[in-house]
DNA sequence: GAATCAAACGGGGTGGTCCTCCATTTACGT
DNA sequence: ACGTAAATGGAGGACCACCCCGTTTGATTC
C-alpha cells in the first residue's frame, strides 16, 4: 500500500540500517492492521526478522512507530482535504472531508486514538506532526465553509476533528461500525434539537 | 464512595470469600481511579493482599471487575435520570441528563470505553447489564423529550450515549477536558451547521 | 583490495503483565 | 470436635516492553 516510506534522511542512514527500517514498518504496517495500535512489537520485530533492540533503536516508543505507519494515510487524507475544495459548495465540501476522516480513522484501528494522543505526549518533534498536518488541512476548508456561512460561527476546526475521531473511536469495535459512524456524524453535524 | 457493595448473594458467600471480595473491589476503586481501567491487575490483588488467583476467581475476566466497581456510578447515573423528570421542559432534561453521563465518564477513566464494550463482549449474564441500565434510563427521557417536540425524530436513545461516551472517551486525557467534553457535547446537539 | 572503525546489530537478561494448577488451609454444618 | 467442601495463594507458564553489551558489518580511506 505504502511503496516509499523512508527514514527521514537527516544523515544518510547505513544500507542495513535502511533495509531493517523498511522492513519493520512493513511488518508494523501488516500487524496493526491485523491487531490494531497494540500490537505486539515484539512479533513485527520477529516477523520483521530483526531483533526487538533494533526495532526499539529505530523507534524508541509505541507511539514512534504509530506516527510512522499512519503517516502514509494521514497524508492521503490532507491530500483528501485539496481534492473535496473542487466542490462548489464549501460546507459540502468540509462535511465530505469530515466523513472521509472517520472512514479512514475507522478502517485503521488505533489511528484516531493515535492521533489525539499525539496531539499532547508524542515525541515532540514528530508526535504533533501528524495532528498538524491534518489540523492545517482542515482550517482552510473550515475557513472557506464559514465565509459561505455554512458553519455556525465560534466552531472551531479542533472541535469538528476531535468530534470525528471521537466518533470513530466509539464506533470502530462495533459490529458494522462504518455505517453507525457515518449515522453520528450526520448527527453530530446537524445537531440534535429539530431542524431550521 | 460505594459503601455497601457486596457480591451476588446467590448462595452465601463464606465469610472470608465475602471479606477479600469486598477488599479486592475497594483496592480496584482506588486503583482505577489512579491508573485508569487499565490498571494491573496484579497489583490491585497485592493491595488487597490476596492471591492473584483470588482476584481471578472472583473476578473471571477485567471486564467482570470493571462492571462491578462501575456499577455503583452507574446507578447514580440511572438515580439522576429519575431526578432530572422534575424539570419541566422534557427536552433541558434530557440534555442536562447527557451532560451529567459526559461529566461522569469523565471522572473515571475508561467507565466510557468499559460501557461501550460492555454493550457487546461482556460477559453475558453481566457485563451487557450497565450498558442496558443506562439505556433504559435514557430511553424514557428521550421519549418524554421526543413528544415535547425537542428532539430530532429517528433520533435513538443508543445514538445519543454512543455520542456522549465518544465525546467523554476522547476527552478525558486532555489537560482540561471537562470543559472541551462540555464544548463538543454543546456543539453536537446544537449542530455544526448554522441555528434555526 | 585490505585495513580500520564507528555504526548497527541481536541474543539474552530484567522486570513486568495475565492467567492457571493444585497442594494446603479454613470456615461452616453437624 | 470433626469432616468436608469451599476458598486460598504461591509457584509457574506464556507473553510482553525495554535495555545492556559483546559481536558483526558497512562505509571510508589508503
Amino acid at each position: 500500500m505504502v511503496d516509499g516510506n523512508t527514514a527521514p534522511a537527516s544523515r544518510p542512514m547505513r544500507a542495513d540500517a535502511q533495509r531493517n527500517y523498511d522492513r519493520i514498518l512493513a511488518a508494523a504496517e501488516a500487524a496493526i492492521a491485523r491487531d490494531g495500535a497494540d500490537a505486539s512489537l515484539e512479533e513485527i520485530a520477529r516477523r520483521a526478522g530483526v531483533g526487538s533492540a533494533t526495532l526499539h533503536r529505530h523507534f524508541p516508543s509505541r507511539q514512534a512507530l504509530l506516527e510512522v505507519v499512519f503517516r502514509a494515510k494521514v497524508e492521503a487524507l490532507c491530500h483528501r482535504a485539496r481534492d473535496v475544495t473542487t466542490d462548489p459548495d464549501p460546507g459540502n465540501a468540509l462535511v465530505t472531508w469530515l466523513r472521509a476522516v472517520v472512514e479512514h480513522a475507522a478502517s485503521n484501528r488505533g489511528l484516531a486514538a493515535a492521533l489525539m494522543r499525539g496531539a499532547h505526549d508524542g515525541d515532540p518533534t514528530f508526535g504533533a506532526t501528524c495532528h498538524s498536518m491534518i489540523t492545517s488541512s482542515g482550517v482552510e476548508l473550515l475557513e472557506r465553509a464559514g465565509q459561505a456561512g455554512a458553519i455556525r460561527p465560534g466552531v472551531a476546526i479542533g472541535d469538528l476533528l476531535t468530534l470525528a475521531n471521537a466518533i470513530a473511536m466509539a464506533t470502530e469495535r462495533e459490529p458494522n461500525g462504518a455505517a453507525e459512524a457515518d449515522r453520528l456524524l450526520t448527527l453530530a453535524l446537524d445537531g440534535v434539537h429539530p431542524l431550521t
